[in-house]
DNA sequence: TGCGACAACATTGTTAGACAAGTATGCATC
DNA sequence: GATGCATACTTGTCTAACAATGTTGTCGCA
């Protein structure tokens, strides 16, 4: 029952092929540097020294900042270096309640098809064998890239652009917030065995509710981590 | 009690100062004749012709081409000059189904704060006074314009953000099935008096309800003229 | 006539280098 | 100590060029 599409339509999608451009290639290694926070809040990217770390030409450098300036993942104004945003407060209440929104829906469609993306089982798999592992930055990972399965799974290719926007930001936002030390991975394990039970028995309403809650679950143990980290350093704080 | 922010708070944000670079100047352009199609779907622009028609380095022109690709108001593959895209009948569907969740969310937070913003204000007073305009064209681009402050007025800006990532895609939709030739503009305007009105009264699930309701109703003239284009043309459809 | 291989062309991908324009910084002056 | 200027740094934009890829058309051949 979890899934109806038959192994053939894995089939006819043999792969998404991804070719690897020289830009391409640049973003995707100055992303996973900022949301590891191998670059923290702050780090300034001029173009000339992405260009020669990386080896590339500086319009190649430009192209991969504008990006993921686009994404929200660098901050510029013009004429200014780029820099990795320190994400507030305020951040972290409108991208979780955002996100929330979007995969509620997104769960609603999966539960009225009544599909369970293979992609996401099978990272719901990767996430239960490393439940016991201690490598918390993997968890959240998997946990990540759960939901991302999830949503790209539905049918609507736009809810899935939006939900991409949103995600690299929320990833910004886990490491910067590093709050995946007090959290416990059979839990999050046990909230997402319920989602895709709701899903496989096409109950679009409780998958909708459990997903809401499950990702304030997560905002609210950002937010409690944020609040903690950020009046110890400012004890005049009311 | 339709605007409890002072005018202090505009006086605050003395403008926006639009900056317009060349590579902007560009995208805008060739964003205003794809969305009004004066580009029909399937128009070729390679990137020299884009150069040479505005007097730019193809560079420049590479960098507006690819905004609107990101956008999806252009299409194109690996070493193949950008289409204008031609919507389908289930990207219609997709386009204003996602419309309906971010704004009915965003006229969910308007009402919360209880604030119609200045701007939709005025873009409502437009529509007023070209209510018996002949010009539907124009009328069309009132309606969006009325949605577009309305949701930038909210305070979420990643929920502005995904709704005007939407818009685009929204208004090339509108142009390429010109519905408002069958509108009412006066039905359309009595529907955002309703919706401002449930915002300046507080209720937001009235507010959140009419705009869902509006949304759809557009989506479904939409189809409609859709399916009248489409079958005429396939006599041998079901 | 029909079909396949090959060659020419068109387009994008990427780089290099250069100059202009804007911003911030530090120093000298008052 | 505050102001104004010069300098350095960074981005904005352009020109030019070559490489890689995809398309198209032609030619020869069966």
């Amino acid at each position: 029952m979890l899934s109806q599409s038959a192994p053939a339509v894995t089939e006819k999608r043999p792969a998404p092929l991804r070719t690897t451009s020289v830009p391409e290639a640049v973003y995707e290694a100055l992303r996973e540097s900022i949301v590891s926070i191998a670059e923290p809040p702050g780090a300034v990217f001029t173009e000339t020294a992405i260009a020669s770390r990386y080896g590339v030409a500086r319009p190649t450098a430009k192209a991969a900042l504008e990006r993921l300036v686009a994404e929200g993942l660098l901050a510029r104004r013009a004429h200014h270096s780029a820099q990795v945003p320190e994400l507030s407060r305020h951040d972290i209440d409108d991208l979780y309640g955002n996100r929330a929104i979007l995969e509620e829906e997104a769960m609603r469609h999966l539960a009225l098809e009544g599909v369970v993306p293979v992609a996401a089982l099978a990272r719901h798999r990767e996430l239960l064998e490393n439940v016991r592992s201690d490598d918390r930055a993997a968890l959240a990972r998997a946990d990540i890239d759960f939901h991302r399965a999830l949503v790209l799974g539905q049918s609507s290719p736009r809810l899935a652009k939006m939900h991409g926007l949103l995600m690299g930001e929320i990833e910004l936002c886990i490491g910067q917030v590093q709050s995946h030390q007090l959290i416990r991975p059979t839990d999050v394990a046990e909230q997402h065995q319920g989602i895709l039970d709701a899903i496989a028995a096409g109950d679009a309403a409780l998958a909708g509710r459990l997903t809401r809650e499950h990702i304030f679950t997560a905002r609210d143990r950002l937010l409690s981590k944020f609040d903690a980290d950020h009046t110890v350093d400012r004890p005049e704080a009311p």
